[in-house]
DNA sequence: ATCTTTGTTAACCACTTGGTTAAACCATGT
DNA sequence: ACATGGTTTAACCAAGTGGTTAACAAAGAT
């Protein structure tokens, strides 16, 4: 039964912890906040993760992995760069609105602290684009799509995909659209951004 | 003499609180250390601006201010959706290369308090996408460039533009760039993104 | 010259922060 | 029954936090 029980009490602070730390960063977020969210003591956060920075580590790489099997799906999968596009784009604006806090999140403490990110690149699994840029060299050879840089597509793509959600106010402002509409704008992209993109790459 | 030295001490107090807040964002900020970098009294901040709050949103209106005019140009200029995007993707590179921070620190606070934006809204010069709905709306008509709404236009725009600046971290990380080839990359991008843009929407 | 207004400072304040501690709790093995 | 060991708690702490105050300095007005 205690076993059950420390588990419990370890989830239970993770999950509060990614809720705090996700809306309210590392900077605004209160330890007291996430014990109070978990229903437990504040020392029990210092039981289980020792000080405040490890604790948002966890939450950290916790987040980072859900993203990075996202774009890896497009850097390392087999099929055609059409195809990846397509795929992408549909299945990253739905997982997206499903952990809308994500992108934002892991960019904001990024530029928050830019080292930090060398201690993730070592984890396997970690993002590469090496295999991307051979099959791009490809495809341009083969003259599926035009001249382009593996660097300049995969920022274009990630940069239509994952903006949208990080910008959000931002352009809802500008739009002049309420939640539900920006809602159906976003549905749109699903197929949108893609054929965006593969109109600008695709050779005819 | 007095004059010179009020306008003195709140311009620097300003022109801290700038670098301060917008690098470590609201949260993060210290008034000592804004008070440190200005070189005055922590009282003085106070005197001139009231509140943190009150200091933050003079900063933030200023550097939105900054913002603005930018994205007004695409929005309400006469000229072509072609040239406007062109020029755009020129000056606004050009101009973010210069302020790297600004983009980051909008939408971070806006994030942080998406309330915030319904103030700034009723300030004359805040970006509206009437005019450049009915324009997409004539080039689409005189079969100038394909069929797509002006607001996915426009987030297409501003993502393909912002988003390199706003996830520079993870991008640098994913594509295995140190901070010059970054920039090479950015350079590049100020007519790329225009020709992927371009690429895409106009009919041949 | 003196009074008044504005700018500036050091010292201070109440409150919050992340973090610690010592004692209590409780399921378990003996 | 009792010792054991990890779990949980309330109380506590030093170091900040944004903000205030009262006295002082400097310049203009009278």
């Amino acid at each position: 039964m205690r076993k059950a029980k420390d588990k419990n009490t370890e989830e239970q602070i993770l999950s509060a912890a990614k809720s705090i730390f996700q809306s309210k960063g590392m900077d605004g977020a209160r330890m007291q906040e996430i014990a109070d969210k978990a229903g437990i003591n504040k020392a029990m956060l210092h039981y289980y993760y020792r000080s405040k920075q490890l604790l948002f580590e966890a939450v950290f790489k916790n987040a980072f992995s859900l993203l990075a099997p996202q774009l890896n799906a497009i850097l390392n999968d087999n099929s055609s760069i059409e195809e990846k596009v397509r795929s992408f784009t549909s299945n990253y604006i739905t997982f997206i609105s499903k952990h809308p806090y994500l992108p934002n999140f892991i960019i904001q403490e990024l530029n928050r602290n830019p080292d930090f990110i060398l201690k993730m690149k070592d984890t396997n699994g970690f993002p590469n684009i090496e295999k991307f840029k051979q099959q791009v060299a490809i495809e341009i050879e083969k003259g599926l799509i035009k001249p382009i840089t593996a660097e300049q597509l995969l920022i274009n793509i990630m940069a239509l995909n994952i903006f949208p959600f990080v910008a959000k106010p931002l352009i809802m402002a500008f739009t002049n659209t309420d939640a539900m509409a920006y809602k159906k704008i976003m549905d749109s992209r699903k197929t949108e951004v893609a054929d965006f993109i593969i109109n600008s790459i695709k050779n005819n």
